[in-house]
Formats: structure tokens, sequence, C-alpha cells
DNA sequence: ACATTTTTTTAGTCAAATCTAATATTTTTT
DNA sequence: AAAAAATATTAGATTTGACTAAAAAAATGT
């Protein structure tokens, strides 16, 4: 049974993420930049890592997690997660006020807790901010994809993926600021042309058309 | 504001419990043994929080704890005790197992998780072992004592002090193998000359007569 | 194709926390 | 009071995780 640190937990979770959102390869400086390090400091650490068989590396051609690699990371984020449910549900911490503390507590080590912990949190399935809670075999549920263009007003989502991935698309989308994990909150709906009044990330707000909102795919938050 | 890592930590409980205790001077042995590390490197550390200002240090003459140490020894130990009282009362863990992992919750840093998490409890005064969980400006309340006799039936408890301190009395508990700290639980009362069946410790059970448990000085556990 | 820029790795340094072995000081015994 | 034993400190080494500066490799632009 290997064991990581804390700080090799850190590196593990976020290799894991970046490398989840697949598409393009990703390079001691995104690490980097996610972890608060130096691209130097990365390096060292993905060669202990590879070490340890939680990843394969060559070196200059980047970083592919081992199935153990996997398994341990999705560990790392079920701990965060269930402890992400507790803050929001028992403590009643604002969802973005959990992740601090959360990170911080998904490094305690003790089987147990975490079993009693889940049971007393009714086994939930996703965290507060939606995104899915493995068990302990790694297992985890989607969370069901619906069309921006059929939420009700007031609900609540994170964007995941678009349907049309077109240049023309895509740079409208950035133009705008919509991106892939943005927060989208439904104000309004105009019936006559089925355009969206739409709030991203808890600030801007802004107008899209029914074209573009039946583009988007979004994953609803629990309606808490 | 000073912050202390959770080695320094672990230290600074370590030395301010075994200084609240008996006047008997502390030695680096004492602290290594209790924190499982080697004297030298108590050395070391203690010279590092002397530094911190949060002990006075003389070479070869052991150490004293600052007010500042002291007050922060205590919100030390308030961590530790809410999260025994949490992982107790809601997680269902026995009072012999929260040890280990309260000792990794202790070090999480964030003033509002323990505020939300004290109110979640319900401000408890004392934690599964019956010891007396600080508030956040350090104050707590002594856990009042009664006599081993005035126990009833099934209560439990912890022996805190004893009202007779000859050597007769101190070398009779000794061999019957009580001492202060050791968990009792009143198994019978024999009506006719007040004598005690109790369990020691969880385990062993032993008798004792009216004249031993009333000079015997405990501190009863919540009901639960 | 080659020069320039960007990314990645290595070399060398540092601080924290530990250890073992050696030394210094205090305490106890004779 | 000196010797012996116990205890505490220092010296020197190691591990972990970080850094800066320099070198190497890959990617990009003309
Ligand atoms: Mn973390
Ligand atoms: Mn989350
Ligand atoms: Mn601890
Ligand atoms: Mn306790």
């Amino acid at each position: 049974m290997i064991s990581l640190s804390p700080s090799e937990e850190n590196y593990l979770k976020v290799i894991f993420r970046l490398t989840q959102n697949e598409a393009l390869p990703i390079g001691t400086n995104d690490i980097a930049n996610a972890i608060h390090t130096k691209p130097a400091s990365v390096s060292d650490m993905i060669r202990k890592l590879a070490v340890k068989g939680i990843l394969d590396y060559k070196k200059y051609h980047g970083v592919h997690l081992t199935e153990k690699g996997r398994k341990t990371a999705l560990q790392v984020l079920r701990r965060g997660r269930l402890w992400e449910v507790f803050l929001v549900e028992k403590l009643h911490f604002q969802w973005d006020q959990v992740h601090e503390v959360a990170g911080q507590l998904e490094h305690v080590r003790s089987p147990l807790l975490f079993r009693r912990l889940d049971e007393y949190l009714g086994f939930p399935k996703f965290d507060p901010h939606g995104d899915p809670i493995p068990d302990e075999s790694g297992e985890w549920q989607e969370k069901p994809k619906s069309k921006l263009q059929d939420m009700k007003i007031a609900e609540r989502g994170k964007i995941v993926t678009v349907s049309d991935s077109s240049a023309a698309f895509l740079r409208y989308l950035d133009k705008v600021g919509v991106y892939i994990g943005a927060k989208v909150e439904i104000l309004d709906k105009v019936e006559f042309d089925g355009s969206l009044e739409i709030r991203v990330d808890e600030s801007r707000k802004l107008f899209v058309s029914k074209e573009v909102s039946s583009n988007i795919l979004v994953q609803l938050f629990d309606v808490k």
C-alpha cells in the first residue's frame, strides 16, 4: 500500500483534473500554475510520483496516470468532496467557501472516518459543485447533462460541453466570456424567440439566443 | 499572528499537558516519549519554539510556557476536542477510537470552521473523555468532582484526585492498579457495608471498601 | 531552414523536521 | 569530593518539498 504525502496528493489531484478534460496535453506550467508552485518543482515531483508508480513519465513528453494513480486520485477526490458536502449541508458554508478547508481535510487519513462520514451524509453522489463523489472502489455516477435552453428560471448549473464545436461558435463563446466550467443561472426566458437572460459566474449578466443555448450542455445543481 | 506547523502544535500540546499535571519538572525524555521522537529532536524543537516566543527556555533547565504559548496550546486543544465530540456524537466512534483522527484534524486551520463546528455541536463544554473544551478566548469550565462512593450503578467516570494522600493509601491504590486518570464504572453497590464493585479501564473488576471509595474523587462522564 | 521564443529539465541552495553519535551538563552514588 | 549514571545538547547527516538560475529540448515564426 503506497502512502502519499499531502503535497503529493495535491499534485496527483491536479494532474488528474487537468488530464480529465483531455483535449490538450498538460505541461509543467499548467500544473505549477494550478498548484501555486514553480515548473522546476513540478519536474521534481513528477519524477518522484513516477518512481512510486503513480504515473508514467518520459522527459519532455508529459505524464500519464497509471491505473494505480487514477484510483488513488479518485480516493483523494472522494475525501475532499465528502468534506465539501459536510461543510455545506451541516455547517452551512457557502459553496464558494469550502475549497480552502476541504483542501486541508482531504488529507486526513482514516478509512473508518470516511466510511462513517459518507453514511452520516446519506451517501451523497455529488458534491456542492455538482461534481461526482467516487465510492470506495472508485466508481461514480455521471450527472445527467441537459441543454441550457431547457433550464427553468432560477435554476443553476455548470457548463460541461458544447454540442457545436465549430470555430465560429467557440469564438463567440470566448468573446462573451462563456466557457466550460462556468456557472450559469437562468434569470429570464423570452417566450417570443426562446432567448435567455443568464448570469455567468455569479456576476455578469448576458443574453443568449435560442441557437446558442441549444448547443450548450449543462449539469444542474441540486436544488438545495 | 504566529502560525505553528502541525509538528510544532503537537509539541506544544504535549508540553502543555505535561506541565499541567504534576509540579515535577518535565524533561526532553518525557516529551520525546510522548510524541514518539528522540530527545535530540526535542531539544531542536524547543529552541525553535523559544525563538517564536511560545516558551521560555534555559539550556539544561527545562521549559516554561509563556502566556502566548498557553493561549495557543488551548486553541489546539479546543480544535482537537471539538473534533472528538463530532466523531463520537455524530459519527458514532468509540471514545477510544478518536485520538488518532482528532490528532490529524486538530491541525486544520480555519476560524470559521471551528466556530461553525462548535455551534453545530451545541457548544459542548467537555470532550468525550470528560476533558474541558476551551472557548475561543481560552476559558474553560472545570468539571465538578464527586466521590467515587457517591456514583450510581452503571455510571462511568475518570479518577482525578485522592483526598487521602497517605503513603499507605497510595501504596494500596498502586497495588490494586488504581491510578489518577483511570476510567471507572460502577458495577454494583453493597447496601450492607457501602462497598463497591467497580470496573477499571474497561477491563479489570475490583471490590473497594467504603473507606477507600470515599477518598477517591472522580469526574463523571456525560451520560451520552 | 534557421533563429527566436517557450517549455522543461537539471544543478545547486535552503528550510523544516527528523535521526545517530558524540559531547556537555546535571544528578546520583559511592 | 570524585566517579558513575542519567539527562540534555550539539554536530553532522538525511529526507522532503520548495526555490532560482542555467542548460536543454521543443515549438513557433519568418
Ligand atoms: Mn489539498
Ligand atoms: Mn467541489
Ligand atoms: Mn496532532
Ligand atoms: Mn479527549
